[in-house]
DNA sequence: GTACTTGTTGAACG
DNA sequence: TCGTTCAACAAGTA
């Protein structure tokens, strides 16, 4: 599932493959992704076909990222944003073969390209860029311009960056302060700390040995400090390893940019804590499945 | 057939 | 009114 680090280190994976590069055509097989965004049906304004056109001969610029959102910008000054969802992905295959992947983990039997999945497609001057989507949860917005998207106001009442300049403890604790939901409920929370899903959340509580479901007004001064390293350090960790899916999985070596390896509770209830070795405790918290370890959170 | 999965958001709650 | 939590939704898998 893509959170912060599978976008961040598919962004960066993608820039040296698509910057200065031109789409010449684009194929919409779902039109229902480039229409719709999520679970909101806007009154598109934009028809599949409509999409296939302003996007054809673009020269892609730059490649950014708010929150969990892809910003493609063109030369035109035009901008595509993509938001994979839960099983959203990614994956460009060059001329020479060469294949970048990110989002979703890949499955075994989907190697092949394109494949049943393979809802969007963009032919590059260079190769040919795949938007891939199982449960098609996932959308491809497109906007005339920056102004344009300010306007579409899909980044209103977002919360910092965690790995940017503005995310610092004092604004953490300030954030904070005076909130009387459990811990997980506000890591989960877009509006103070983008970015963190289900997985690193649970990462985050552990890594500060913190019980997820705590009250944040009984948090001591120190887990709080504690807490804010570790979105930081959980975060960069992953992002360096290149997220929780499958980089590429066409390396000879089979090498997988893989931090779901280091998964500490993640999808670990009841089994052993890799710390302490106590069962793992699996409960539910703002109707997420939560996992934990009661022996080393406190 | 049913339970379960996550990011997002409008609805409902207290 | 407001902060907080719930539930629904997307579509497929086990």
């Amino acid at each position: 599932m893509p959170e912060l680090p599978e976008v961040e280190s598919l962004r960066r994976s993608l820039i040296p493959y698509l910057v200065g590069h031109s789409i010449q055509s684009v194929e919409v097989k779902k039109p229902k992704l480039v229409t719709s965004k999520g679970t909101v049906r806007e009154s598109s304004s934009i028809s599949a076909r409509g999409f296939e056109m302003e996007l054809e001969n673009e020269t892609c610029r730059s490649i950014e990222r708010r929150a969990k959102n892809l910003i493609f910008k063109f030369e035109s000054g035009k901008i595509l944003l993509v938001h994979l969802k839960m099983t959203g992905q990614l994956v460009f295959k060059s001329i020479l073969n060469e294949t970048v992947l990110g989002g979703h983990p890949i499955e075994a039997s989907e190697t092949t390209l394109p494949n049943k999945h393979s809802h969007v497609i963009f032919e590059m001057d260079n190769g040919t860029l795949y938007y891939n989507d199982v449960r098609m949860f996932g959308y491809l917005l497109w906007y005339q311009n920056e102004a344009e998207m300010n306007k579409a106001q899909h980044f209103e009442g977002l919360g910092v960056e965690p790995l940017g300049e503005q995310f610092t403890l004092d604004y953490f604790k300030k954030a904070l302060r005076g909130k009387k939901s459990k811990l997980k409920a506000i890591l989960l929370d877009q509006k103070i700390v983008v970015g963190l899903g289900n997985i690193y959340c649970d990462e985050v509580c552990f890594a500060a040995r913190v019980r997820p479901y705590r009250t944040v007004a009984n948090l001591t001064s120190g887990e709080i400090e504690k807490i804010f390293v570790a979105i930081i350090n959980i975060l960069g960790r992953a992002v360096k390893a290149g997220g929780s899916s499958v980089a590429n999985y066409l390396m000879a070596d089979g090498s997988r940019g893989n931090f779901a390896h280091e998964h500490m509770v993640y999808n670990r209830g009841g089994k052993e804590c890799k710390v302490c070795g106590e069962i793992l405790e699996k409960t539910v918290i703002n109707s997420r499945t939560t996992v934990y370890c009661f022996n080393c959170q406190k």
